[in-house]
DNA sequence: TAAAAATACTCCATAGGTATTTTAT
DNA sequence: ATAAAATACCTATGGAGTATTTTTA
């Protein structure tokens, strides 16, 4: 069986064309390198060197594999550095899932300042839904998640990156109409991302009507802030949204401040176990600070303001 | 160090994740293949899977390297199946080393019916001027030579390629002057390549005048045909040149037929012992029959017609 | 507890070494 | 006659096998 030794034996004596100065190049003796030599030219059935005993020289299908196998040495190089290089993190792929939201808002400035401080290595980022993104994680699909609050999932390690204030999302049609005071909204439907994906988000929007002296109306659950606009913009009820959507404008809905604001954090989260350097270098990114394992931990999404 | 069985083994455990199935496709036992994956990651410095008695998964540093391992592994393949190529023929570089003159008349023929029948096969032509082109074939640095009848070289074998009429070439200038019958250029001084690059052209253009009558003057001696037409064109001399000369015209230059015209031939020669089967099937092209090596000798110049 | 990887130990295939022969100049 | 590659034969490294231990899900 062909074998990386004969290569090298190969790419030397094609260097030298003299069996015996190539052996002592390669610290062995001249026979084994001769016999090394004729088992390769045996196992591809061609005749790599033409021997005289004053004169060895290449031929054409030698000259050929001779480039070959300089090639194929050259690349088990590069190969055995590429590995190292990913381990240390200087090279390699972050696959980055995100909520859609997440990669209008927290992500475009994490991307901008990790790729600047690691040019080598390529992100990944695939919008998911929240649910579908905390499936994807639990499978490995991908080394990172960024998302809202998902509370505690064991195994994961979670660090916030991105904290928004809540605005109110109304009916642009009926702005007008729509009291000034929060506590007014008592008969309004609320439309909410469910308990279960965003279980931080939703609890802050629910303790954020308790304190203002009423129980929500939650007629609607959907997974995507997009989705929340656009219900609200056909008038089926209203919403508190991250304020960063207010910002890009959405058609037929109307935004308003909230008195002592409630914030949203997002998270990124990524295996508690992981081999992958380039995960840490992420995070650090993206909280600005060193990344310790095992000691950043789940926070709470702050309801303070 | 580093080894292809190395590869092999590692590829097929990252297609499986599991020792004891990669072990039985590698047809060795578990502890063989452990130890060989130990030894790679030993030498890289680097995890490549991470094992637990129930599962065993790639490494980022791991996935990396699957990849290198697998485009190293077919490289080596293919390695050997274009070194076998070469060996038949099928593949590789054709080095032809040629007189100007042949690059302009005999080869483009031959160039045009051998990659049609061998599209796989590249053709390298260098032009030369006729004495260096002897040189660079004794040197090793063409597969063949095409040039006139350079006579016997030791270790060549020659065929010829490419016959072709003399004509008359006469400065335009005194083209009304000079008298029809060949005999009256006695008093002329002619222009003539080197007896010692190309005897039997130089041979054939005396022993024509002869015939004629007269002992040719032989004025000045140059290498190259398209030299001999700017010499004639200046009005040094008149020259006896390959007919196809004429075709492409030269300014200053006037062609005559002769009588009884002279041919010249042009060869192309090649080392006589050659593992180079692509020699052979040029031959074989530019002849339009079969190359027989060790029959095909050198044939004189015809002086016939 | 059971499946799977790692380890211990043995054996042998084969790479490498030394001595010698063959070959071509 | 001589330089150099091939061959013969021996030695020993290390790769593969069997048996066993360790590990973790």
């Amino acid at each position: 069986m062909m074998d990386l030794r004969q290569l090298r034996y190969f790419v030397t004596l094609g260097e030298t064309l003299h069996f015996g100065q190539a052996a002592n190049l390669l610290h062995i003796s001249q026979p084994p390198l001769s016999r090394q030599i004729a088992a390769l030219e045996q196992e591809l059935g061609v005749t790599l060197l033409a021997r005289s005993s004053r004169h060895v020289e290449l031929t054409p299908p030698g000259a050929r594999f001779l480039e070959d196998a300089r090639r194929i040495l050259a690349l088990c190089e590069d190969a055995k550095e590429a590995a190292r290089g990913v381990a240390r993190g200087e090279i390699g792929t972050l696959r980055v899932g995100a909520m859609m939201h997440s990669a209008m808002t927290a992500l475009p400035g994490i991307m901008r300042r990790f790729s600047d401080a690691y040019p080598r290595i390529r992100l990944h980022v695939r919008e998911e839904t929240p649910d579908s993104l905390v499936r994807a994680l639990a499978a490995s699909a991908h080394d990172i998640g960024v998302l809202f609050d998902p509370g505690p999932i064991s195994g994961f390690e979670a660090a916030p990156i991105f904290h928004e204030r809540l605005v109110l999302a109304i009916p642009a049609a009926r702005a007008e109409d729509v009291p000034a005071g929060f506590a007014a909204l008592r008969h309004e439907r609320f439309i909410i991302t469910p308990r279960t994906i965003t279980p931080i988000l939703h609890d802050t929007i629910v303790l954020y009507c308790r304190r203002h002296g009423f129980e929500p109306q939650l007629s609607f659950e959907v997974n995507l802030q997009q989705t929340i606009l656009q219900l609200v913009s056909e008038g089926l009820g209203i919403a508190l949204v991250p304020e960063t959507l207010r910002n890009r404008g959405f058609p037929g809905v109307a935004f308003r401040d909230l008195d002592a604001s409630p914030t949203v954090t997002q998270f990124a989260i990524w295996p508690r176990e992981t081999l992958n350097p380039l995960i840490a270098k992420f995070i650090e990114t993206a909280t600005g600070q060193e990344a310790m394992p095992g000691e950043v931990g789940l926070r709470p999404g702050r309801t303070d303001g």
